[in-house]
RNA sequence: GGCCCCAUCGUCUAGCGGUUAGGACAGCGCCCUCUCAAGGCGCAGACACGGGUUCAAGUCCCGUUGGGGUCACCA
């Protein structure tokens, strides 16, 4: 049997984190066993749905480089995969389960329940399911308040007694007493089939071998394995996998503020590195290193190198990897593409030359992401750019350097980066001042910061005929 | 509240009975240096607690505490 993984996202908003670390699991799991993994689309919730959400889903996947064996933008023979077109066939097993008496018609209104709910805690019950009240029901009844039109769902039948064990392969066996379970609702009155059944009767139809999902769902996996065998089928292998948790310990989540896949996106962060930083809550490569790509994960995965304790997302060294990547891991020509196809989605205008090239190679070290480049380069593009209050200073007190190294310059036949090194290190000399003096209010001057590249490499960028009109436009006298 | 999961530096983690408890990010210091970075070197920093088991426990068992999840006609 080929292994078959799936994520199964909600199309409610913006593309999670955590449907992207799912995404990953899931596929390094199948591409290591040679398997195969599968989008669907689960939008059987008619009130939660977005219409934008599921494209943005998958052009999240897109971007991130993970190519799915199928899903609704490939389609094969198994599909279709959005759930909400496969509910003729949810409900067909709903009735399966219905003549087998795994399941029962329940007539319940929302509103009773919910009254009933509420009575039950203010008694401070233990137990706040379902009270089990239309299950005494007779079949005959059931069909003729069905025939009469009456709303209903379908509930599960769960055994009452006894004990549902999760074999999970995390966590190995987690025993649950049947007793403290309750009936879910397996179709609800709007004939859509809940996430329960949908989610089974889509994996097995699927061929589903290996359901890898967040730990969230380990609690109601009883209850899908009971409609497993109500249905007759064989169970999947459960991996719960640990939790994704952002910087208060609680669930990592779009709502809470923390930065969604689109936001990292947009925050210059490469997708190599979101993935690299993804694979590494929760699991760490046999030698311990921490920069790995998903080749190397799927070469070297196990479960046995999953830890179980929940993650706390950090975007600092998220930042620090992205970095890594600029620095080490892409080459030059890579970074410079990259982030030219970065500042042109997001407006610039900025022609892919020489020029650009050359600041942005001087730039790398200097950035984590890839928003950071324009930020701290305003003075390669434009004569207009700002000046710092310590800048000003400098070139305020720093007129005499500033003449000195401006006759220097101006003598230059060229300002080739070893040209300008040589001069300006014989003027130092020559005058008895430390280099550092000279080159402080001349960076002041060209940059309008006393932060920036290397001076020389700066000077060969802009060229002697900006440099000289750029201090001349300052010295005063 | 019932049930379930989890527990090593601030954070991500290594450790699978015997370690000076290792690495990475962040922090701090030094070096390099024309500034800022990058890079190099170093410092500081953790086994939640209590019982067992064992010659030996971060590692195994139990309990406590703490955190999280779940108990929806949401996924």
């Amino acid at each position: 049997m080929t292994v078959t993984t799936r994520i199964a996202p909600s199309p409610t908003g913006d593309p999670h984190v955590g449907t992207a670390y799912q995404a990953l699991f899931n596929s390094v799991f199948a591409a290591q066993n040679g398997g195969r993994f599968i989008v669907r689309i689960e939008d059987t919730d008619r009130g939660r749905y977005n219409a934008q959400s599921e494209g943005r889903i998958l052009d999240m996947l897109d971007w991130l480089g993970i190519v799915p064996d199928a899903s609704p933008r490939r389609e094969d023979g198994d599909g279709p995969y959005v759930q909400s077109q496969r509910a003729d066939l949810h409900r067909q097993y709903a009735r399966q389960l219905l003549d087998s008496g795994h399941a029962y018609r329940a007539f319940d209104t929302p509103e009773e329940l919910g009254a009933r709910r509420k009575a039950a805690e203010a008694r401070k019950d233990s137990y706040l399911g379902y009270d089990r009240r239309d299950r005494a029901l007779g079949r005959e009844e059931s069909d003729a308040r069905a025939e009469t039109g009456e709303e209903f769902v379908i509930r599960l039948a769960a055994p009452l007694e006894g004990q549902t064990v999760v074999k999970d392969r995390l966590r190995g066996d987690v025993i649950f007493q049947n007793a403290d379970l309750d009936d879910k609702v397996l179709l609800k009155r709007d004939g859509f089939p809940t996430y329960h059944l949908a989610a089974m009767v889509d994996d097995h139809l699927m061929g589903v071998t290996h359901v890898i999902r967040a730990e969230e769902w380990l609690t109601s996996t009883p209850t899908h394995i009971q409609i497993l065998e109500g249905l007759g089928w064989q169970q999947p292998e459960w991996i719960h996998t640990p939790w994704l948790l952002s910087s208060g310990g609680k669930k990592y989540s779009k709502r809470r503020g923390d930065p969604s896949v689109e936001d990292f996106r947009r925050m210059g962060i490469l997708p190599q590195a979101l993935l690299n930083y993804l694979g590494m809550m929760g699991w760490s490569m046999p030698n311990g290193e921490e920069v790995f790509s998903v080749q190397d994960m799927v070469q070297h995965f196990s479960w046995e190198r999953v830890s179980l304790g929940g993650s706390t997302f950090d975007v600092t060294k998220l930042r620090w990897l992205n970095g890594k990547y600029l620095r080490e891991k892409l080459t030059p020509q890579e970074v410079v593409a990259r982030l030219h196809a970065y500042l042109a989605e997001y407006g610039s205008d900025l022609p892919h030359d020489a020029y650009f090239d050359q600041v942005a190679l001087m730039m790398t070290p200097r950035i984590e992401v890839l928003s950071e480049f324009q930020e701290k380069t305003p003075y390669f593009w434009s004569e207009e750019y700002p000046v710092t209050e310590k800048a000003a200073a400098l070139t305020l007190g720093g007129q005499d350097a500033l003449k000195a190294v401006r006759r220097r310059l101006a003598a230059l036949p060229d300002f080739a980066h070893d040209t300008t090194d040589a001069a300006l290190r014989a003027l130092a000399d020559e005058t008895g001042v430390k280099v550092g003096k000279l080159m402080q209010p001349l960076r002041a001057v060209i940059a309008g910061t006393t932060e920036s590249p290397g001076m020389f490499e700066m000077l060969e960028a802009l060229g002697k005929e900006r440099v000289l009109a750029r201090l001349d436009r300052v010295i005063q006298g």
